[in-house]
DNA sequence: CGCCCTACCTACCAGTAGGTAGCCAGTTAG
DNA sequence: CTAACTGGCTACCTACTGGTAGGTAGGGCG
């Protein structure tokens, strides 16, 4: 039986083995966790948890290609909207915040990914994040040709608005300590994404 | 004492010990590197590194207060500069373009500190930093007064920038990729900079 | 010369990592 | 009732970790 609602109890062992790996390897990266740390957290022993899964690679793997679809599928949606012009980059910072600020923990896994030149993962991650990068490249290229944007380089605008949204998210233990304050609450998120939409929009539309 | 004989330069152990131990730690992390491997990098074995220093710990602490000396300096001189208005965030950005490009493994290190809250530091790492925050968030919220820039939040809009330049440095590798180009060549480095300047003048100044 | 000191070494320690073998209770199928 | 399967367990393996013990080559110096 697969049911889709949220009830942890009628989650399979392996759902709650990825569950907490997912917040294990987010919290402390792929060295930083042992097996056992993942087991004593789900409430079993080692050998039990490799019984589901093959290996520790062979977990991570399973957990970053969850990441992977959810965010393929969430930002796809935006990107395939119909609006144009300003509107439709509103929208995708808008669903780029709602989609992190539902999985933080996916995005320090992405950024540790980054950070390790993805040698913790088999799949090709920029050979999967590319079309969405080009597709993006291409609307921002036509919107300035159309004179709708300031002119910027499309490449380096991209880069930017990856930092700036994703660090929000994975340095979120660190902006906490630096503003003496929790980042993520549903009100501080929703602040920082009005903020970084006003300042791109201030720097976008003429 | 000028013990400038012997293999490579006229480094000491422990400064070729401190520079192999930088680039580990910022390539794979303080769980993913071993003493085996700092000690394989200098040509020593294990137990002589740590003649040099008293444990792993002890090592990492001594690279990242390198790190955040060479930072505090070399920010802070940019920041007290007497320019003011636009003129002086520029100046703080090219200061910062030219600081990180100059060591991205600091930038590497830094981040891998702030995904892990700064548990392997002995150092406050945010109370270090917080001044700088500070003073950079009064500066905006000044000039934002005089009416020399736009009206932002200037904790959210600090956030936002350091997000946006760390990145570059941090993910690199994962950019390179992306671009199939490398991101930190000087030319390269110099460009992105340029956009950040372009990108965040266009943002503030009205 | 003897003596100390630095910088390195080999050999080893206890602890932990990921992973395997095999046993056992509960459920289900025939 | 028995057989097979499922999902857990204990016990064990090898490899490697950070760290220690003890020894040694060589330079400076009274």
């Amino acid at each position: 039986m697969s049911d889709v609602t949220e009830e942890s109890s009628s989650k399979t062992t392996r759902e709650l083995i990825l569950d907490e790996a997912l917040h294990c390897f987010a919290d402390r990266g792929y060295e930083g966790t042992s097996l056992n740390d993942i087991a004593a957290g789900v409430g079993i022993r080692r050998p039990s948890l490799l019984h589901h899964f093959a290996s520790k690679e062979a977990l991570y793997t399973d957990v970053f290609e969850m990441l992977l679809s959810e965010w393929l599928e969430g930002l796809e949606v935006a990107m395939s909207s119909p609006a144009s012009g300003w509107d439709k980059a509103e929208l995708v910072i808008r669903a780029g915040f709602d989609l992190f600020a539902r999985t933080p923990d996916y995005v320090r896994i992405m950024r540790r990914e980054a950070l390790d030149s993805g040698v913790h993962v088999g799949v090709d991650l920029s050979g999967f994040l590319r079309p969405l990068f080009d597709s993006a490249c291409a609307y921002f290229t036509s919107e300035m040709d159309a004179g709708h944007f300031r002119r910027h380089n499309a490449q380096h605008l991209i880069i930017t608005g990856y930092g700036a949204i994703l660090t929000y998210f994975s340095d979120a233990p660190f902006i906490d300590e630096l503003l003496n304050d929790q980042a993520l609450t549903p009100e501080n998120v929703r602040d920082h994404c009005d903020h970084v939409v006003a300042f791109f929009r201030a720097a976008l539309v003429a």
